[in-house]
DNA sequence: TACAATATTGAAAATGATTTTCAATAAGGA
DNA sequence: TCCTTATTGAAAATCATTTTCAATATTGTA
């Protein structure tokens, strides 16, 4: 999955390319760290100057939409998202405290039905 | 460990006791769920009228800061309040996302170290 | 290629949560 | 009881996010 790809889902979904958008893809996408807004806009603006922070808000959250980030909770400042995709990721979702945890690999299922046994956890979602 | 304890510790840590703290230590202490400043604000102001919000954030902080409560995110809001040191607690912490999992039980000893081989997560805190 | 319909834009204003400031008050040691 | 000083709540300030809106740019169609 490239960064064109991510573009080209956009358009599939009725969504216009534009230079904003380019920009804000291009930056999360070549991220291996989760961004805040507020850094997705400052590298972002490096390619195109005129982007506004609104229009990251507003581009991140169809990105979400299309499942190709991420959203992921911070200790501090809370919000920031990171490319979805990579690998084959597990959610473990604690439905009470809204806590998730992810872990990629691919024979965690046995863990997580250990972990589910033994702490009442359920596993929700996969 | 019981409310009464808490006070003790805000006592011996050199906070004084004072109602408004008191509302508070009762209503995060008595709650099974994690809880946002306002949701503290409103239930405590039920046993101390004249509480202010203000004071309902000072007070988390130094019961956090004691280690009484723990900081968890949720997936909207952000930012809740629950009771720390309920049973044998284990986290798991990604370093890179800062999101937390934490789990109660007590042999899960070898199960952390199992995800920690099978992910390249470190297990860093417990 | 030019046009027209309309999605998208950035700026500014609005909102909502959290933090800071400050003068009045209350806790707790002497 | 008195005195020092930590604590208080209200209001103002700050910060992140959302909404509003008129100007602009994209894309399908001719």
């Amino acid at each position: 999955m490239s960064a064109e790809n991510w573009l080209q889902q956009l358009q599939d979904n009725g969504y216009r390319l534009t230079a904003a958008r380019r920009a804000v893809v291009f930056t999360v996408y070549g991220s291996t760290h989760a961004l805040t807004p507020a850094q997705v806009y400052d590298t972002a603006r490096k390619k195109y100057r005129a982007l506004g922070l609104v229009t990251v808000y507003r581009t991140l959250e169809k990105l979400e939409e299309l499942h190709l980030i991420q959203r992921v909770h911070q200790p501090l400042g809370c919000q920031a998202f990171i490319a979805a995709g990579i690998g084959h990721q597990h959610l473990l979702l604690c439905k009470q405290c809204g806590q998730v945890e992810f872990f990629e690999g691919d024979d965690l299922d046995a863990l997580t039905h250990s972990i589910a046994r033994k702490t009442g956890y359920q596993i929700q979602e996969h």
